[in-house]
DNA sequence: ATTTAGTTTAACCATTTGGTCAAATTTATG
DNA sequence: CATAAATTTGACCAAATGGTTAAACTAAAT
């Protein structure tokens, strides 16, 4: 039955997803994902032969949800400031949703940085768009304009990314060694990242 | 013999530390840490009983070696931008000397939050300290006195280690989605780093 | 030279793990 | 209903893996 058939082939997914996600591939086992997705192992190779082929569906689904809201906002006729807003904003919206996708997709790729060549297949539009490029054309021009102190785009990416990703990527080490191990504290910090980033990144670029 | 021992035992963790960073726990197996290490399985557990001894000890030398730092320059009796200066100077040394380790004990920790427990027991001096309430008390003196803007020292902290840390972490989606995985370019980029952090960190809490 | 303690090895073991297969069951089709 | 096709399962397999053991080797101590 289709309708079945495709319940059954969510429910892997969905599964695959979280075991990969919390173990990793090295760490996940094909009896636990299908545990999780209460099936048989047997049925679970039925759906996807090998182990490497499931994971990298999975791999690539994570991907793809965080990559593509990046190029959108980016490539938005706003200003600097704005696009930072909305940036921020929404990327932390994103993790938020999927907290476990940044630090798996970032371990995953460590481990084979291999996988990013069949991931770019998938995900064709970085590149070529020259999207780098142009933000950083944006960037000059209102530095010219006098709207922003002097700043390369490719560091501001990385550090607007990177400010978003690690409180949630290292929230171990951040909750444990900054708020020792106290869960409220730390979804509070994590409440008020938002207005704090836009504000920090802001307010280093801002020409007085 | 003494002498041939220690080179054994030293050889063993050199090896565990190599393929642990490189695999993970999960990943790395005792077979591949022993021919690293050029002797026989058996005797890598005649010197380390278990995988989880000997990967408890490495995971310690990890974190014992970038810890340390952070407090005695964050307990300081210098002024908050030097501190910043200091401190990300001889963070992003520390990293480019060790470049797989923050990415090791992150994930690690993710895997299992529980080793932070055993690791603190180890390297007790973070929490009892008040290091960062300390900080606080400091930034919010040069707050008061007009020197930097409003920021809170949890805040400050997080941004700071994240703008050290993600480009390296994160190094296959940096050099691979910005520079097109020219790796001359990813570390010329990673050389002006530690200016540009300083400069961005401080310009954005200095204050006009 | 013999004993003793420490070191190293090859062979082996039990368990886990990814993967297979034939049979059973369910679903769609004539 | 009957047959074919797709789906699901339990049993099984070979390879990999963490770990053990008994024996061989080495070097110092008696």
């Amino acid at each position: 039955m289709v309708d079945n058939q495709e319940k059954t082939e969510e429910k892997i997914l969905k599964a695959a997803e979280e075991v990969f996600q919390k173990k990793g591939m090295t760490g996940a086992r094909m009896q636990e994902i299908a545990d999780t997705a209460g099936i048989n192992k047997a049925l679970l190779h039925y759906y996807y032969r090998t182990k490497d082929k499931l994971f990298e569906k999975v791999i690539n689904m994570a991907f793809s949800k965080f990559f593509p809201r990046v190029i959108n906002i980016m490539g938005s006729g706003i200003s600097v400031f704005e696009k930072i807003e909305v940036f921020v904003s929404n990327y932390l919206d994103l993790i938020a949703k999927h907290p476990f996708i940044p630090g798996f997709v970032i371990n995953e790729l460590n481990r084979n940085p291999q996988i990013l060549i069949s991931l770019f297949e998938k995900n064709i539009r970085l590149k070529e768009e020259g999207l780098i490029d142009k933000f950083n054309i944006q960037l000059q021009e209102e530095v010219e304009q006098g709207i922003i102190k002097p700043i390369d785009a490719r560091n501001l990416m990385v550090n607007i990314v990177g400010l978003c990703i690690f409180p949630i990527v290292a929230k171990p080490i951040v909750q444990g060694v900054i708020f020792g191990n106290d869960k409220k504290q730390y979804n509070d910090f994590l409440k008020q990242r938002k207005e704090h980033v836009i504000d920090f990144v802001i307010s280093s670029i801002k020409m007085d």
